[in-house]
DNA sequence: TATTTTTGTTCAAACGTTGGAACAAATATA
DNA sequence: TATATTTGTTCCAACGTTTGAACAAAAATA
């Protein structure tokens, strides 16, 4: 074997007698090219077992084809889900993804970021760290011109493409739901409100009791990082108060599941006591008992829009920017914790 | 703002009248650079925003710091804990990684090694999907020259680096735990046996009945791709039988549960009629009811393990190869799905 | 037949960085 | 003082590809 030497363009164009440069234009099927040598050239490109070198292309041309994709975590059935269709979408046209993970925390995201911008990415697309309060790393971006788009955690003022759901009416879905339910004293286990969604979530719930003209309650809000222990915690405070709700609507499955979990454990009948209702629609509440009543977030369709969101910023380089947003509807998944007829 | 131009190490050296080679050596610390230009290069680097083209670079130096990982999905608490650990190895050395999922698919699995390579990574670390049967990927990558690494799934005599857990162990370990809580009848769901770990796990549950003195009846072992409803459908075949098992132990926490689940609509009880014990130890089967008892793979170390394994690989690129395999204890972890006594 | 257009190719420079050779100046050794 | 060594820098070619300009030959038009 000895040492693998990689074949060039250049030793193409010594087999065929020509140039390099005509070499890569038979490869780049340019028009002056004439089919015959185009041919000829395929053939020796296959016989060598030519793999253009993206490094040297890329270099020259100034583009990548790599995307950066940054999520709080690969490790959930909606980021992945939705990744699986960006993937889709981008494999298509030519780019290869690298995926990096922020873990929730705005430190790791500003890293990511560094390093994907010095891996020469064409651009980036995000979903933001819980974390994540203020977007200086978006002028990082902007300052090198490539474009950006968010999905999901990152609704914003400042003009960056945006795609996700309507979380404000998943508030009014649910609530209506459980309002069908005869539930009357419904408390909110939301996400702090300085994320957008979240926020939205909570405006939603305020709005549709309203509109129902169920008495508002701010003691039965909170606000909470949504893991499935701060589900336990506050439903135990909730359990301590005397009077207790009917029915709690969960921003987070990770949070209703622990919720649902201590009510369980304390010998609390649900969704006859108390009925619970999560959002995300993560696999494990079909697998629990009871399962869980929760909001679908449609990964996929956000997958796509997001990816074609980004394709078309590319197309559109050097125009005037219009600001894309897409708002998908979302899907109520009734399941036993909020079925009490 | 107009067009966003970047600095190149070609303007730093006209800032301070130098060439770019000294400006490039100045960063790279080279010894024959005094430490006052190498100051003021730092200076100006700041000034302009320098941020150093990592394209051009790797097209220089043969090298682009990026390594390749395939997975079959990031959505498993397994491979996306034993990712985030290669990333924390792997970063630390400067080395940006891209993850491609194969989606238990040979065909996208072939798809993905095509676009790394093309992407002229320094290594493909890699575990396989279910249906890769053939490793001819391997030529592959072995034809271009740089280094693979492969964990959990691809066991192999190519003389690959390697790094698993014991499954032939973890077996015994189950089947021991069975006996001591006075199972006598222990079927096996596993994967297929093409696959080396499966057929390790296989193996090991016939030995461990062996040496317990347990009869072997081949009635009682299935393969099958271990999805929720695989375990499902085989349980319900199980418990047609006239002879029930009085313990299942399933090589897959999802197959696991999907048993666990029509056992429960069953009226059978578990573990008292029959104890479950799975494999992988996925969040959920701490949540569900029973527990599940499960084997824990110390994904962590798995993952540093084989970072670390890469790095060496690529320390010694051109050293004779010495086979590196590594493969960990298991651990069980004894839940209410399993706990008779 | 003279002129323009088209076709197929070569030429040369560029993308940004790197690293060895060359070289002058400063310093150390004989 | 003559020679050898060290230090700090410049020079230049290279990595593999792309692209516009240039050019000769062939084909089309006048």
């Amino acid at each position: 074997m000895g040492t693998k030497k990689k074949t060039t363009i250049k030793d193409i164009a010594n087999v065929l007698g020509l140039t390099p440069s005509a070499v890569s234009k038979a490869l780049n099927n340019h028009p002056r090219i004439s089919e015959k040598t185009k041919v000829s050239v395929q053939q020796v490109a296959k016989n060598l077992n030519y793999q253009p070198n993206y490094l040297a292309s890329a270099l020259r041309k100034g583009k990548s084809n790599l995307v950066g994709v940054i999520i709080p975590r690969a490790n959930s059935n909606f980021f992945s889900a939705v990744l699986e269709s960006i993937e889709n979408v981008l494999h298509e046209k030519g780019y290869n993804i690298i995926i990096s993970q922020s873990y929730e925390s705005f430190e790791k995201e500003c890293r990511n970021i560094d390093a994907l911008l010095f891996t020469q990415v064409d651009g980036v697309i995000a979903s933001l760290a819980n974390e994540t309060k203020d977007f200086s790393f978006y002028e990082k971006i902007k300052a090198k011109g490539i474009p950006l788009v968010l999905f999901d955690r990152g609704e914003n003022d400042l003009g960056v493409d945006y795609i996700g759901i309507d979380d404000y009416q998943s508030s009014h879905m649910v609530v209506d739901h459980l309002v069908s339910e005869n539930c009357k004293r419904i408390a909110h286990i939301g996400g702090f409100s300085h994320t957008r969604i979240f926020k939205n979530r909570i405006r939603g719930y305020r709005d549709a009791l309203e509109k129902h003209n169920l008495p508002l309650d701010d003691n039965l809000i909170f606000e909470c990082k949504l893991t499935k222990t701060d589900g336990r915690l506050i439903m135990e405070e909730l359990l301590h108060r005397e009077n207790r709700p009917d029915a709690v609507y969960v921003a987070g499955d990770y949070a209703a599941l622990g919720a649902l979990e201590y009510l369980k454990e304390q010998g609390i009948k649900v969704p006859e006591e108390i009925a619970i209702v999560g959002f995300g629609n993560e696999p494990f509440t079909s697998l629990v008992f009871p399962s869980i009543t929760t909001i679908e977030q449609h990964s996929t369709e956000i997958g796509k829009y997001t990816a074609e969101a980004f394709l078309r910023r590319i197309k559109e380089a050097d125009t005037p920017p219009v600001l894309r947003k897409k708002i998908l509807d979302p899907e109520l998944v009734v399941r036993g914790s909020s079925k009490k007829i």
